[in-house]
DNA sequence: AGTCATTTTCAAAACGATTTCGGAGACGGC
DNA sequence: GCCGTCTCCGAAATCGTTTTGAAAATGACT
């Protein structure tokens, strides 16, 4: 197999047989089908590597995702949409490959041997950060590339994230309509992208709603402690919360009834981008639901665009946040404040 | 960028730079390390598809996903156990990619299609069935390959696996000692070779623990009727529930209360192989643990050694599971039935 | 100095595909 | 019969690297 012997046992130059399997001109629609036929019967695919030689492109695209820590079972909903990028590349005779980064290589180090190697024609990103100096060497480098999450300062840059204000506001409301004066914001971190706009439109809305400074908190923090620090601070304790993590709303679950706060009674708690099973724990967790099949055909079809010359149409994408009430919300949480 | 630019730079042939940066003998130290520098300092990076064209191999190590269906938020354990194996790999100038197969694309089509094109030198099988058609493909292809999961039907196979058959004796044993006379197993499915491998054994033990047949109750089911399927049948209701699959577990702690059964009290539940949370879960979720980063690292041997020519040290693995007992298996079971 | 063995280097041949360029026929118009 | 056009195909160049085989340099010893 390789395409010289095909093109022997067809008695035509190689050439020719290239040119009859990628629908080229000057080939003979009778010859193109025998060639075809040929080559399915005797199984022949193309070397990968004679051709992204060749050609100077691989066909595939890469996603880099960073796995961190202990704390990573949330990777279910990142799967769930790159197999929704997955579909639509296919689609366009891309191949997707994932690249795991573990917590001992270095961010940069690692996308420059990915990029300098050429393994992929683009690269979707994922977990940007602020000014994220990851797209600013992609961008000199002249690397396509897709992001998931905003960066600051790259204007010009592909992204499709949600619509974490949206969802804030909406959150924040819900809780300030119930009846809420004191609210809390929990977050594992602040340095992702997503995490800071979160902290940053529950403040705002948050005054706007005229709540005073004394009742917003916003912390962050891990496994352990998140009880201690929402519970803890000046003033009455927050009666509703807000987590921008699914995890940190299941260590809501497993931390706060220990200390005789019930969930969906005494304490209202929303979730952020859940993944799955949202709805099994109990009570059942009310939260801004995205669509990852959708997220992922956007980011697909963005690369798709890029490599097709088509940057202009490869519009960012601000992917809608659906709320789905459930009972975890819910609260007496005003009778405590009465 | 190219190694052409790089010797011509240096004043030497291509031949000689490709020698020196290989670590190939035939070249003067102080010459190699001149190369090398100049390497180093002009970013230069071999292209990847010369090298594979030349070299017959691509570097790369691809491990098939399959994406299944909606319920697949576990997968959390299976990119921590890939990390592992990547870490492995790089040690050993090898990359792991991760290749994704949709709900929408046949197996072995799907297989084909990456043999044929060349993009791995090994491949690691996940979610390996009985006598799977897969394996047997690839071993006559003469193509490099460790399976997760042990598949009936492949005597000189290479794969790693858990030790699910103490796991599911020591479990039925615990029910019996704590008293429990009516068990169930509950399984989402009986495809797998894993999931097969529990339910044998399972039936055994509790047979030769003296259980009668109608004390065993194993059941395979998905969201909404579990809790059913577990409590309909003759005879007394199961007082202590295995479960194959954490995603069991969690089916169970939403549905059995709503039936005004309280795990840990009036039902015990264990689970085998569980992701990380089951502690955070509301009684803490009973189990058998795995160790991810260990089963992943031993995945990745077995693909070092069966490269280096070295298939005979590549001994299956069997990697133990270690009960960490929390509070779901516990039960006043033995009562209900007095 | 000449011979031989041993390093060290260079030039050229792979690897498998795509693409460019040009030539051979066929055909029609004059 | 000659010339231009069109259609189809083959030969050769090309992509960037590794590997091979031969040539050059070096050193040791007569």
């Amino acid at each position: 197999m390789g395409i010289r012997r095909l093109a022997r046992e067809l008695n035509l130059s190689i050439g020719t047989v290239s040119r009859a399997l990628n629908d080229q001109p000057d080939v003979k629609a009778e010859t193109r089908e025998r060639v075809k036929k040929a080559a399915l019967k005797s199984g022949y695919v193309p070397n990968q590597s004679g051709r992204s030689l060749r050609k100077g492109t691989t066909g595939m695209v890469a996603a880099l995702l960073p796995t961190i820590g202990p704390c990573q079972n949330s990777d279910g909903g990142m799967l769930r949409m790159l197999e929704g990028a997955r579909r639509t590349l296919r689609a366009n005779e891309l191949d997707l490959i994932i690249l795991l980064r573990g917590p001992d290589e270095d961010p940069m180090a690692n996308l420059q041997r990915i990029v300098s190697r050429r393994i992929a024609d683009a690269l979707i990103i994922t977990r940007t950060v602020p000014f994220d100096p990851r797209l600013t060497y992609l961008s000199e480098s002249g690397v396509s590339h897709v992001t998931l999450g905003r960066s600051d300062g790259h204007a010009g840059s592909h992204w499709v994230d949600f619509d974490y204000e949206s969802a804030t506001r909406d959150s924040v409301r819900l809780f300030v309509r119930d009846g809420h004066r004191q609210i809390a914001l929990v977050q594992s971190g602040l340095s992702l992208s997503f995490e800071r706009i979160i902290a940053r439109e529950f403040r705002v809305e948050a005054a706007s709603a005229g709540l005073p400074e004394t009742a917003i908190r916003v912390v962050e923090s891990g496994p352990g402690d998140v009880v201690g620090d929402i519970l803890s601070g000046p003033g009455d304790r927050p009666t509703a919360v807000l987590t921008s993590h699914e995890s940190m709303a299941s260590l809501l679950y497993a931390e706060l009834p220990a200390r005789g706060l019930k969930i969906g009674a005494d304490i209202a708690v929303v979730s952020m981008s859940p993944t799955i099973d949202s709805e099994t724990l109990v009570p059942p967790l009310s939260c801004y639901d995205c669509d990852l099949d959708n997220a992922g055909a956007a980011l697909g079809d963005r690369i798709v665009m890029l490599l097709a010359g088509k940057a202009d149409e490869a519009t960012p994408a601000l992917m809608p946040m659906r709320f789905v009430a459930r009972e975890s919300h819910l609260s007496a949480a005003h009778a405590v404040r009465a």
